[in-house]
DNA sequence: ATCAACCTAACGACCGGTCGGTAATTTATC
DNA sequence: GATAAATTACCGACCGGTCGTTAGGTTGAT
């Protein structure tokens, strides 16, 4: 039985969220599991190999959830909500991978890196696309797809920074807030295109 | 003169931004400066040192762009608008730096990081100030102002990590969409407490 | 006897940082 | 205005330590 490879796994996600990829060493983890380092690389290639393993497999669990979640509407403004409903309650019911898998994309192999950046891509183009459909069915107001899609992501994303999972607000809470968020800024408002009061259009200098 | 203090910080920066604080090492500092590596500890008193007053001056800076561009203005909307303007834009024009100054709080010594971290606070409470101030105004729907702080500045500060400075769009044009955004997602609007089945419920706290 | 799952020991590379020294320039003293 | 003293801005060599990784041996269960 492989037990000891998920507790390296887990002790690894443990460290690299605390202090950092970098900041952790091979001997941290093996501390922490209470094994020699060495014994590190007889389940795992290298520590690259390590931080990708969790990486791919977060990634992998991201996709999968968003499947689900949009499997239960076919309207395009119920599927947007379940998109971002789905987004941040996973990035906050698993804070520590989602915080690594966004922050230490600098520790991968050229290799590994492309493989996640794919994943990552077809990720985002599904939220385009329901952006996609919402402005063409004239729910959203005429926008940057990409730019909305990066707003939305990298917003809910952030939650996985400052969440307190024994704080006073819940996964579901935070959820609603940013949901409403999301929701009312792609709906289409009071839109200004440039800053109209002519004083206000020079930036103050620094 | 001390022009090679400032070419040091320079070139620290390009290397942050493009390899990261922890992969980058003196020597290579020292490479791309043109001199040997003891001389960097001429200028600055440790390589934490360096990565210090590197964010330091950022955040200054950017507390000072912040008031300058809400002294333009008294009415809560407008200040609200230009807040988020001057918050992208920083971000955009000065991105290397922002970018450092947002991933690399952890090459940071608990002192320098403290210090860093309540000058940052104290600028994430105007933003909850004038969020606070538009909600007794009615101008906002009622939520949770840090929250909704949190998700403002956290939503543009990531402009810095996919902007291109020669890509399609300007500074300004992000940081018209980035307003309107905000501002849309602040005002009330339809707004749906959850997507649970009723006896799931989690009514946020207000 | 095999083999998975560990161990001990060590390797070379590299890191941030320090040391003594020095040429060039500025400042103080007469 | 000549000379001594001090300061600035750098260099080359080197140190102690840590890092990821590897080689090869040991153990215990099947």
């Amino acid at each position: 039985m492989a037990a000891m490879k998920e507790t390296i796994t887990q002790v690894a996600i443990d460290l690299f969220f605390q202090k950092g990829y970098f900041a952790t060493s091979i001997s941290d983890i093996a501390r922490g599991c209470g094994i020699q380092k060495a014994s590190i690389y007889y389940h795992f290639a290298s520590k690259e190999a390590l931080l990708f393993t969790i990486m791919y497999s977060t990634m992998q669990d991201l996709l999968t959830c968003l499947d689900r979640y949009l499997a239960r509407s076919t309207e395009v403004a119920e599927r947007m909500r379940a998109a971002v409903r789905s987004h941040v309650s996973f990035h906050l019911e698993r804070q520590k991978e989602t915080f690594i898998a966004s922050s230490e994309l600098r520790g991968l192999s050229p290799d590994h890196l492309s493989i996640l950046i794919e994943k990552r891509d077809a990720y985002e183009r599904i939220f385009q696309e329901l952006i996609h459909e919402g402005v063409a069915q004239g729910v959203y107001a005429a926008g940057e797809v990409k730019i909305l899609s990066y707003a939305i992501l990298t917003l809910c994303t952030a939650g996985a920074f400052w969440f307190r999972p024994d704080g006073r607000l819940s996964v579901d809470a935070v959820a609603t807030i940013y949901e409403n968020f999301v929701l009312n800024g792609l709906t289409a408002g009071q839109t200004r295109w440039s800053l109209a009061p002519a004083h206000l259009n020079q930036r103050p200098a620094l």
